[in-house]
DNA sequence: TAGACGTAGA
DNA sequence: TCTACGTCTA
């Protein structure tokens, strides 16, 4: 029923309801919601233009979820999630994707969180469109990316 | 068929012949051949003293295999792998396990190998017994450990 | 909480 | 070749 790691494409994935639950990210992949193992955003070349396809928020970033429908994105890199060595992040890979993407194309949104017993859920959230982006100084004093992104439609189903 | 992540056993798994072939580490744990997602060295508490219960020999690590029925397995620690910032290995963890099990008790081999398109195989070789072990210099001058392992009933099947 | 011979995509 | 909001066990 699963296509192994099909094309990656822009929207909605047939078949996939919004509200719909894993526990993988491998799940993730083998459905085509986010073609990426570990890394949060998710991106292809579509006729010579790097475009980000989806986002996966499942915490450990700063700054992720505010409202139902809006969402603030940190961008990759720059050692966030680790602390050591932390270095500005880079208008490069999924951060790229991201800027190249807004106001231009939907992204596919999963959110997840963690248990109590350190399991973790994943749920897809629907399409968005990346509102603006703009760079700020982290908590560790460097310099990371944040995306602004509304749910596609208004309040939710 | 399989129970999620059963106890930890020493010796043969009910089921599972030597020469059995898997694709991913996860199929190990989820069978019971090797409990470590990532790690070489399995490892469990018998009765107050940790000894090992498997290894995977997966390339990677240097001076593995040498014949079919012996193999020399290097310790883990010391940052062996990525080679930045060198350490003396430790004898904890997995390798005070392999120390605790020479000459005492049988340890599941699983072998593995990288093909061409990156995919990898592992495939379960029986049962060894760790015959002795010593510290030389790696070839980033630090101290590693290595295990001798001599297949047990001489000559494989 | 930290370590580990992972895994897939760019 | 390298990165990445992983994943499991001790």
């Amino acid at each position: 029923i699963f296509a192994k790691s099909g094309k990656q494409i822009i929207g909605a994935i047939p078949g996939v309801e919004v509200g719909d639950k894993f526990h993988y990210r491998v799940e993730l992949i083998l459905i085509g919601l986010h073609h990426q193992i570990q890394g949060g955003i998710a991106y292809g070349n579509f006729g010579g233009k790097v475009l980000a396809t989806s986002v996966v928020a499942s915490g450990g970033y700063a700054d992720d979820l505010h409202n139902k429908d809006t969402l603030i994105y940190t961008g990759q890199g720059g050692n966030v999630m680790n602390r050591k060595d932390p270095q500005d992040q880079k208008l490069e890979r999924g951060n790229l994707a991201l800027k190249n993407s807004v106001q231009t194309n939907p992204v596919r949104v999963i959110r997840g969180s963690e248990s109590l017993d350190g399991s973790r859920t994943y749920f897809y959230d629907g399409l968005y469109l990346v509102e603006k982006y703009w760079q700020e100084r982290g908590p560790l004093g460097k310099l990371v990316f944040k995306f602004q992104m509304n749910r596609i439609g208004g309040s939710g189903n």
